[in-house]
DNA sequence: GATGAATGAGCGTTCATTCAT
DNA sequence: GATGAATGAACGCTCATTCAT
């Protein structure tokens, strides 16, 4: 019987929706000024009931974050890696990056408030992960750019230095685009980062 | 009578004091882990005597993030401004910013911290501040490439688009030395930055 | 038709099973770090279904001590109405407390721990039990010690007294027993408690 | 100047009043019954000036629990030590203890409920405390029943568990009396106790 | 009959802020 | 001016109880 299956595809489900809410709610208060309440009411469940699901206020943070910034990066990952050659790979990689930004922005608009204090046990949690995405992202696409050198399409600079740098220029451009109510869209931007990352802005004379 | 003067010199005096106590704790710490006592008992007050200089302990907080950066932005562009041509004005952007990060790591690692959460009314300020901060930046930077660009040194690309890379790529090169207890000083990255920012990282033909 | 009985019998062996877990969890944790759901699932029941036997955790915890004592009494009361004369009752009285005590030592614990408490009305329902428990094992041994005035084998002082001094020599026993982890076994102290209840400890010079 | 002697002072007279509000609700309700913002109500205080007197409720609780019986041993054992020879000493020991307890009702009941249960932490000191001071008066009572059998005035029986019987029939004429709304003063059961204690209850001959 | 998912009241504790001295 | 004693609002979490199935 389906009883089972039924029950958990629910729990998801309901997982999800609270997930889905506390989103909402953490990316536009911050995590200090939500409630459990808060969120337990805008999922249309008792505060109680969201401890079926999470250990806490903080695991559901943690939980929401983590599961968000996953997905980012798997869809990125997976993009980047149907691309061709490193070239493309560069281009898909930044448009996939903006893409997510642009469609995400209330929650990583978390990533300009911050929000990495409390390292209360659990909270510190978020921040290796975090430091961990980082150094992964940053391996991927050292690993990309040291094909490009051997390729002969880039630079011998150190590769780990030139991927911090490329994956800054995307962010820089997150960065202005979520501070600044701004003009016109963040995926625009991508020719622009790809050019200056590939030419430089020495014109050569 | 320099009385009032001696009042507003002392006054001046003490408010300084306690906003580096404060630096010091709040960096450690962060917002929320600190009480306004701790502050206190640091610099040598009472916790009543601290609203004499602020409002709150977010005044305190903002004023004294807010006021540091001043400091920081006062002399890269004092450091700027002294320079000769372009490039080195461009040099020197790079080198002022990363020198500051390096002599304030605890309390640059604030804003990966983030604490901006709390955006209740008076925290909103120190938002609004970082973001004028930023464009502010962002327009100095611009009209420096501008004149990069007049002169013939820099391509002529959108000058806004190109000085957000250029603080984002310091930015990155900050915020990796920050995050990953790493190797080697953070100034001496510069010539790397400055080489990738003005020649990119596509090997020509 | 036998049905009802069957349901009956069914009803009280369910209800008998959840006493004997319910006084194993209650013994060892006490009854504030017991939760309903333990005992649910200690007695195989859904906590639920625990509703259909008792009004609530204090009820049950209520009747679950309840008829613990009673079936120390009933024991007690028994086997002294079945010795021969009072100074047999009197030693098998001793005896069949201590006996239970020893067999019963978590449960016994209890009342160290006290527990008491919370006399939100059904709680205090079990002081009041045991109120009168007390007062009828009093008026027990006071019946049994007056037998032996009358029979001139004891001196003739207030039979109730008498009779309160007897029963906590035996609680004094016991209570040491259960607070130090002692040395040997509880029933030996019988004749020691026999030897001083009827002798006293003045040495007839 | 003797501003921090006035200090003192009232901190201690505070924390008395605390404590004395503290010990009447505890014994009305219980532990776990009682709200730490009744205290504060009843002493006219506000909840969290408590917390500058005591760690916690907890702390509040052990604290008034184990200064009450120090002072009721401090009393009982320094009249004693004042009294005679060995019998006027056990005179006194009944006396003193039924006194206290005649005039500290409610405190006492405290002990007829347990409430020794909660041993989290800091509860379980309480026990501790519990054990340690019956150990003590164990102790203490057997030295004194070992110098009357020195004296020859005392039968020559294990001197812990002639020590044991006595304070518990101190404790079992405290009982009754707490738990039965009874006839008579507490104190006028010394004779009865002391009478039985040295002569036991068998009619000679 | 049995279940167990769902509820939501209840409480200890911290700490920014005030104000009498 | 300076103090620091006193305040009390605010919140995460548990768990006994209920009731739809």
């Amino acid at each position: 019987m389906g009883k089972v299956q039924r029950k958990e595809r629910e729990f998801h489900m309901r997982r999800a929706a609270i997930l889905a809410e506390a989103e909402k709610i953490f990316s536009a208060k911050g995590f200090h000024k939500v409630t459990v309440a808060q969120i337990a009411a805008a999922s249309g469940f008792s505060t109680g009931f969201l401890y079926q699901f999470f250990e806490g206020k903080e695991h559901l943070y943690t939980a929401m974050v983590s599961e968000k910034l996953d997905m980012m990066y798997d869809t990125i990952y997976r993009e980047v890696k149907a691309a061709g050659n490193t070239k493309d790979k560069i281009s898909v990689l930044i448009e996939s990056h903006l893409c997510f930004v642009e469609e995400n922005m209330d929650f990583c608009r978390i990533f300009l408030r911050g929000e990495g204090d409390t390292l209360s046990g659990v909270m510190t949690e978020i921040r290796r992960k975090l430091l961990e995405d980082y150094l992964r992202q940053l391996s991927f696409v050292e690993k990309l750019l040291k094909e490009g050198v051997k390729e002969g399409v880039i630079r011998a600079l150190p590769p780990r230095e030139m991927a911090g740098v490329l994956i800054h220029m995307i962010r820089a451009a997150s960065v202005r685009w979520l501070m600044v109510p701004s003009e016109g869209s963040l995926t625009s931007q991508k020719r622009f980062i790809e050019d200056i990352f590939l030419n430089g802005v020495k014109k050569n004379e």
